[in-house]
DNA sequence: ATATAATACTACCTTTTTGGTAGGAATTGC
DNA sequence: GCAATTCCTACCAAAAAGGTAGTATTATAT
């Protein structure tokens, strides 16, 4: 029931890609952030392959977003990063009371509550603290 | 970013204690649910120790609530169990922007809602739809 | 052209959390 | 005293989290 900082990297990589209007490289990032450079690559790699930004390669080559930032919620970046932010599937095949269980629902109509959430607030709101 | 089976463990015992009237043994509760009674031992050793349910031991002994369904709320029987409800911490003493990173206010005001989220489903609303 | 600086890919690794299991000691009703 | 229960301690395996290392690939500046 914890966001991992593996979501929290991917928001602050996204908030240096907003403040900046040119290319940035995961160096920079890095640097900036005092974060494992390392380790930002494989996250950054979930957000190329979920198309939220564009890399460029070679020399002088980096990331940039591909849309304005109030166009990114933070739960398609959360999502992207993390993965579906749901609880735990519990083994269906084994639990004949699946469709009425209440914690299920419970915890469907919490996560419903959560996704609300994170969808409606945008990349741009966090920028705009920073500025 | 997802519950895990303990919390809903920890809310299918809560639920078992509040149908029954009587004194429930773990046996019963763990074939009732086809759940590891050894497991639940363990879920079960942190409800008693926050107080949410009585033990009773020796022949005959199990658990009972010590309060009605409708005076437990669903955030204090997953405190209990998984902890409390909230972002990780990031390493605070390596970030100098702290007070500022619009990250942890965005998880500070998630896990607000989350917490508020819970804290109004009482157990009773759980039970309503399995009776 | 070529050195350079960047991303992309693949593989590995350590620590923590999750989800258990095992065995026995202590307690109590009958 | 026996049986049925909780309580306690220790262990364990699998998965996830949080990285690290090395190399291949690409593109640009010069």
């Amino acid at each position: 029931m914890k966001i991992s900082t593996r979501g929290r990297y991917a928001l602050i990589i996204m908030i240096n890609l907003a403040l900046a209007n040119t290319t940035v490289s995961l160096k920079d990032i890095a640097y900036n952030e005092h974060l494992p450079i390392k380790y930002l690559e494989k996250i950054m790699a979930l957000l190329v392959k979920s198309n939220l930004v564009k890399s460029i390669r070679g020399k002088d080559g980096g990331y940039t977003l591909v849309k304005f930032p109030n166009d990114y919620s933070i739960g398609e970046i959360l999502r992207a990063s993390e993965g579906e932010i749901k609880s735990r599937a519990c083994d269906t095949d084994n639990c004949e009371k699946q469709d009425t269980c209440p914690t299920i629902k419970f915890f469907d109509g919490l996560y419903r509550e959560i996704n609300e959430y994170i969808d409606n607030k945008k990349l741009s709101d966090l920028i705009k603290e920073v500025k």
